[in-house]
RNA sequence: GCGCCCGUAGCUCAGUCGGAUAGAGCGUUCGCCUCCGGAGCGAAAGGUCACAGGUUCGAAUCCUGUCGGGCGCACCA
C-alpha cells in the first residue's frame, strides 16, 4: 500500500484537476491538535485565486470531486481547509510494520571535523565542533551517502611548536602513572610557556622557530602523535570516530601544497607583483567572486617564500575533490567500535587495505563561524582555479559554520585560563548521571555503562538541540540536565517502551506471535496520533541531511518522546488509563505492542543519529 | 566603514515549502502512582514573534528600512 500522505496528495491533485485547476501543487500536512482530522491541506486557498471563488466553496467542491485512496476513511471541508481522517487499522499497521526509509542518495561525502590543534586538551568549544560533525556524518550516512570523516592535524603550526618546545624548555618529563592525561599535562606547559615569554621572550622565540622547522620536516611526528592520541581518547569516549587523519606536514611533503599552487598559478586571477605592497608575494584576486572587498588581493605565498595557511588548505580541498593524488596512507589505530582509523603518512600506500580516500562529490567542513572569511576565500579559490573540477568542487563544498561556546558569557581562552575541558565536563556529566541512576534504579547491572550513556548523551544533546548558528553559553545545570528537553528524557521514553516489550517477552509474545494475533481494527484515534509522529521520521532525516541540521533530528526525538509519553499516560473520561498495552485484551494488546516496538526502534534510531546511546534500562 | 549572523514567554530555545488557536523546557502555582518505569503526565499563569513599512486571501516565516547584540575584514591560523 502506498504511503497515505503521498496517496492523498495524488488524490487531491486529481480532484483539483476535476474542478478545473490541473497541475496544482498540493501540500498535505498534519492537522493541528484540536481540529478535526488527521491530515489536511490548505490547497483551496491557492485554487480560490485560480478559479475566482471563495476558498470554503472550493474546499467543498474538491471534497465532492475526491475519490478517497485506500486507507483514508473520510474527507471533509473544515472552512477553507480540507481535512482527512485515516483508517486507524491500516494506518497504524503500516507505520508499525512497514517503516518508510529515507530516499537513497549515493554520493561520496567527505566531512572534516574536529581538527583541533595537537598541543593541549580539547575544550567544550571543540566539543561542539566534534559532536556537530559526528551527528552530521551519521545523518548523511543514514540517507545513503558514503561518508568519509577526516580530521585535519595541524602539526606544523605555532601552537604545536610551542607545546613541544615547552617540554624541553622546562625540562619536563611525563610520568604516566602520576601525571594527568598527557594532553592536559602538555597544555599546562603550553600555558606556562606563554607566561614565561615575558621574561625570556627571545630565547623562547628562537626555540619555537627551530621546533617549527623540525615539525615541517616531519621530524617530531612521535611527539605530536602522543598528544593526538590523548585527544582521540577523549573523542572516542564520546562515541566519535574518524576514517582518516590528514597531517598538514604530509600535505606539504606529499606535494598537495605544490600541486595546488601549480593549478592556481595558471589562473588569470593569480599573480606575482614585482612592486607595491605585495611585491614578491603570490597573490590571488578574489574580486570577481567576492565583490566589494576593501582588499581584493589575498596572499597565498609570502614574499619570504612561506606558504600561507590558506594555500595549504586550497591544496587540501583540491585533493579532497579528487583533482590530484599526493597522499599515501597507513593504518593508525583500531577504534572502539572496530572501525579502523587511517592516517596520511610519508611511507604509506595509496590504497591501504584496498581503501580509497577523498574523491568527494560533496565536501563539508565543520568549522566555527569566525573562520567564515578564510573559508570563503579557500572556497573561492576552487572556482578561480579555472578548472572544471575546481568549479565543481566550489559548487559542492559547504562550510558548516557553528557559533562559539562561551563560558558565562566570556569567550574561551586558554591563555587567560577561561576554559573547560571536554574530559572534565564528561566526567562530571557521568558522575551526575550515575548518582541519579543509583537513586532511581539501584539494582541495575551495567550501571557504569548506563551512567556514561546518560551523562554523555545529555552533554551531546545539549550541543545539538539548537541551531548551529546560535551561541551556546555553557552552564553546568543546563548542559548536564537530566530532565526536560534533554537526551535522558528521550532515553527514558525509550527505556519505558523497552520495559513493556520485556513484559511482553516474558509473557511469551514475540514479534511473529504479535503480528499473527494483532487486531489493528481495535485501535483508535490515540494510536493514530502517536503513529503520525512516528511516520514523520524518514522525512525529518532527509530534511536534516539536506540542511546539514542535526538539531532537526534532536527536536524530532523530543517530539516523539513527548507523543509517546502522552500516549502512555493517557486517561479516559473515567480517569482510568486507557492506553495500557499488556493489560489490554488480546488482539488489541498485540497491535499496541507492535506500535510500541516501532516507537522504541524509532527513538533508538533518532538517538543513534545523534551519537547517543539508548539504554534498555536506566 | 564594509560583510555575515542573531533578536519569539522572566530565562534557554523549537517553529522545512508563507497556512488553522505561535509551541517546548527551566522557573512559579495546582493536580495525577490500589494504573505495563513519576527521569513521567495533565492543567494554570506568562507573547504588540525588536520596531516601522511593504508584498499576499493569509507573514514569526518573504522584501525594504531602522534600532539593539555578536562575529569577521593580516605577507597569523
Amino acid at each position: 500500500m502506498d504511503d497515505v500522505v503521498i496517496a492523498l496528495q495524488r488524490a487531491v491533485e486529481a480532484a483539483a484537476t476535476a474542478v478545473g485547476a490541473p497541475g496544482t501543487n498540493v501540500q498535505v500536512q498534519e492537522v493541528p491538535d484540536g481540529r478535526p482530522g488527521d491530515y489536511g491541506t490548505p490547497v483551496a486557498f491557492a485554487l480560490a485565486k485560480a478559479l475566482g471563488k471563495n476558498p470554503a466553496a472550493i474546499a467543498a467542491e474538491v471534497v465532492a470531486a475526491l475519490s478517497l485512496p485506500a486507507g483514508v476513511a473520510e474527507a471533509r471541508a473544515v472552512g477553507p481547509y480540507i481535512n482527512f481522517n485515516v483508517e486507524p487499522a491500516g494506518f497504524v499497521r503500516q507505520v508499525a510494520l512497514e517503516p518508510r526509509r529515507p530516499s537513497a542518495a549515493r554520493l561520496k561525502v567527505v566531512v572534516e571535523h574536529t581538527s583541533v590543534n595537537p598541543n593541549k586538551e580539547a575544550h567544550v568549544g571543540h566539543l561542539r565542533n566534534t559532536v556537530l560533525g559526528d551527528a552530521s556524518a551519521r545523518i548523511l550516512a543514514a540517507v545513503g551517502h558514503a561518508v568519509e570523516v577526516q580530521n585535519y592535524i595541524d602539526d606544523t603550526g605555532r601552537q604545536a611548536a610551542e607545546s613541544i618546545f615547552a617540554v624541553t624548555y622546562f625540562n619536563a618529563r611525563y610520568a604516566p602513572e602520576t601525571d594527568r592525561k598527557y594532553d592536559h599535562w602538555l597544555g599546562e606547559l603550553y600555558v606556562r610557556l606563554s607566561a614565561a615569554k615575558e621574561r625570556d621572550g627571545e630565547a623562547i622565540e628562537r626555540g619555537v622557530n627551530e621546533v617549527m622547522h623540525r615539525l615541517e620536516r616531519g621530524e617530531l611526528r612521535r611527539e605530536v602523535e602522543r598528544v593526538l592520541k590523548a585527544q582521540l581518547e577523549t573523542y572516542n569516549s564520546l562515541g566519535v570516530e574518524y576514517d582518516l587523519l590528514v597531517w598538514e606536514s604530509d600535505i606539504v611533503q606529499g606535494g598537495l601544497l605544490r600541486r595546488g599552487l601549480d593549478v592556481m598559478e595558471k589562473s588569470p586571477h593569480v599573480s606575482l607583483p614585482d612592486s607595491g605592497k605585495f611585491a614578491g608575494a603570490l597573490v590571488m584576486d578574489v574580486s570577481e567572486f567576492l565583490p566589494g572587498l576593501e582588499e581584493p588581493l589575498v596572499v597565498l605565498v609570502r614574499s619570504d617564500g612561506n606558504a600561507m595557511y590558506v594555500a595549504k588548505d586550497i591544496g587540501y580541498q583540491f585533493w579532497k575533490a579528487g583533482l590530484f593524488e599526493g597522499l599515501t596512507f597507513e593504518r593508525f589505530a583500531q577504534q572502539p567500535s572496530g572501525r579502523p582509523l587511517y592516517t596520511s603518512s610519508q611511507h604509506g600506500e595509496l590504497h591501504p587495505d584496498g581503501r580509497s580516500f577523498a574523491h568527494a562529490d560533496e565536501i563539508i567542513n565543520v568549522i566555527d563561524v569566525r573562520q567564515s572569511h578564510p573559508q570563503t576565500i579557500v572556497r573561492t579559490a576552487l572556482a578561480l582555479s579555472g578548472t572544471p573540477e575546481g568549479l565543481h568542487a566550489f559548487e559542492n563544498s559547504h562550510h558548516l559554520a557553528y557559533e562559539v561556546v562561551t563560558l558565562e558569557g566570556q569567550a574561551m581562552s586558554g591563555r587567560r585560563g577561561i576554559t573547560l575541558s571536554i574530559d572534565e565536563v564528561a566526567e562530571e556529566a557521568t558522575r551526575r548521571a550515575r548518582a541519579v541512576v543509583e537513586e532511581k534504579n539501584p539494582g541495575l547491572a551495567d550501571i557504569d555503562q548506563v551512567a556514561r550513556q546518560v551523562g554523555i548523551g545529555a552533554l551531546r544533546f545539549g550541543m545539538l538541540k539548537g541551531e548551529a548558528k546560535k551561541v551556546i553559553d555553557f552552564r553546568w545545570e543546563q548542559a548536564l540536565s537530566l530532565q526536560g528537553d534533554s537526551a535522558p528524557y528521550v532515553q527514558y521514553a525509550h527505556a519505558r517502551a523497552c520495559s513493556i516489550l520485556r513484559a511482553a517477552a516474558a509473557a511469551g509474545i514475540d514479534q511473529p506471535t504479535a503480528q499473527a494475533a494483532a487486531d489493528f481494527a481495535a485501535l483508535g484515534q490515540l494510536e493514530v496520533r502517536l503513529a503520525r509522529v512516528v511516520r514523520r521520521f524518514p522525512e525529518v532525516v532527509e530534511a536534516a541531511a539536506a540542511a546539514l541540521a542535526p538539531h532537526q533530528v534532536a527536536q524530532y526525538a523530543l517530539d516523539l518522546a513527548t507523543a509517546w509519553n502522552g500516549y502512555y499516560n493517557h486517561k479516559g473520561e473515567d480517569g482510568r488509563p486507557d492506553t495500557q498495552v499488556m493489560r489490554a485484551e488480546p488482539g488489541l494488546r498485540e497491535a499496541r505492542l507492535l506500535l510500541v516496538d516501532r516507537v522504541r526502534a524509532t527513538l533508538a534510531a533518532a538517538l543513534e543519529l545523534l551519537g547517543i546511546g539508548a539504554p534498555e534500562q536506566m
